[in-house]
DNA sequence: AGATATTTGTTCGTATGTATT
DNA sequence: TAATACATACGAACAAATATC
């Protein structure tokens, strides 16, 4: 009713059909571009939420929805207290990365699916950050692969040591930069770290993987030192096709003990 | 910094304050569990809004707000009217790439980033698709190459000539059966559809690019008839490979142009 | 340390909208 | 048309968190 309000984003001709869309939602989009016309940058604040009723005139709890659609894009974050109040946020890469786990989750792909992307993402990763690694940096690499350079005591161990070989890969992820490949990279990694067939093979004894692992990285870390991009990219490819070969083996070991035993 | 590795999948403790996390989330989070837990999928309903009231034991604008919350993780759809209710979903593709989109939006990658990753992904995409495509399957994409087998009369049909460039590799995505790999490939050319610095290039008279495109896109097919997976491959890298330098001219291009214009 | 002001977070009662029967 | 079952929306009151004095 009450056209007092100069709101530019204004719906021009919202009246009739809604097209499958809650307010709330609506309402999200018509505060993200606002918060793109005004160019406002991570860190920078929005109106509170008497001015938000006010503004995109709609009651607390739909602006309260709203916001929330938002929160959960990882585009803004929401604070109590005085100086408190919601603010503008980059969505996260840890973020990013749950919000498209959940479209993998339905799409359940194998083992041999993300090894086939690794085998080509990760040689181009490690060709592309050779020359750029300081000696502390070498020493960080080392320090990781100290957890798994003897063989593990018990499972507990067992599964500490993959992890820690995922983060090994994700330590070189730091020094790519190429934004887009390095969260295929990393995304493709956590992807290992999740999966249940995964955990499986995580959770028993891998004695082949962890020493071929290891001398692969050795090698790796000798070619990075020496900035020859074209020996890391053809280790770490000989690598990545020797875990699949191994995941593989493994996965198919694991189903046919699953299938001996009734459900 | 960030959160450590160690975060055990059992939550600390029921009913227990968790920081940092508001309640509707949290309850979003008891929803999504007791949807795995019970092997909901696509298309089964949840309870209705009283009874996740008194299941969850928050009040409506609570429950309400987390609805909101999976809504827009894409996992959950809810509809008004008898037999209506809050159904199961899975997350769609472009629902995803949308997501993820939000994350590069602050990235911001250069064009010399995205092609980095198409000239490995859709080479790859290329090879595993040989012999997979019925004669119908070629009459499709042959229509849509028609679409840019004529110069462009005007820009807008510029833009169009350039976007259904993009639909023909999109097509071909359609007969990947990895489902990362499909996502990554579409995902990079929502990537070029979307960033401002590629529809500027779009938007301006590019000939070179259509007469090449389309004379590696004829081989392409060629090679995909005969089921030759190896020369699908190398045609495909050849494409990227001069898509690349031929977009990264332009925007040198456009960066001169705009430098020239004083602020 | 404690009081206070500011801002988000939560609840509840009520009313409206929508689609099926 | 009317009855219904359900989500959607509103607003006022209250609770919790947190910075400042």
């Amino acid at each position: 009713m009450s056209e007092t309000l100069d709101s530019p984003v204004t719906p021009p001709e919202e009246g009739g059909k809604r097209r499958g869309k809650n307010r709330p939602v609506r309402i999200a989009e018509e505060i993200k571009d606002w918060i793109v016309i005004r160019g406002l940058k991570p860190g920078d604040r929005l109106p509170g939420e008497r001015e938000l009723i006010g503004r995109f005139q709609a009651s607390k709890g739909t602006i309260r929805e709203a916001l929330r659609v938002l929160e959960t894009q990882g585009l803004v974050r929401s604070r109590t207290g005085p100086g408190g109040g919601t603010f503008v946020e980059a969505l996260s890469e840890s973020r990013a990365m749950e919000l498209l786990g959940n479209y993998f989750f339905f799409q359940n792909p194998t083992i041999g699916d993300i090894y086939a992307l690794r085998r080509i993402l990760e040689p181009e990763l490690a060709a592309g950050i050779a020359g750029k690694l300081e000696e502390a940096d070498f020493k960080r690499l080392e320090q990781i692969m100290q957890i798994y350079e003897d063989p593990p005591q018990d499972l507990e161990e067992e599964r500490r040591q993959r992890h820690a070989e995922l983060d090994f890969h994700s330590i070189l992820v730091d020094y790519c930069d190429n934004p887009v490949l390095a969260f295929m990279c990393r995304f493709l990694q956590s992807l290992l770290r999740d999966l249940t067939v995964c955990k499986r093979i995580y959770d028993v004894p891998n004695p082949d993987l962890r020493e071929s692992g290891l001398s692969y990285q050795v090698r790796l870390l000798r070619a990075l030192r020496r900035e020859d991009a074209k020996a890391a990219r053809e280790i770490m490819f000989e690598h990545m096709c020797t875990a699949q070969r191994y995941m593989e083996e493994r996965e198919a070991v694991l189903q046919t003990k699953f299938l001996q035993v009734p459900d």
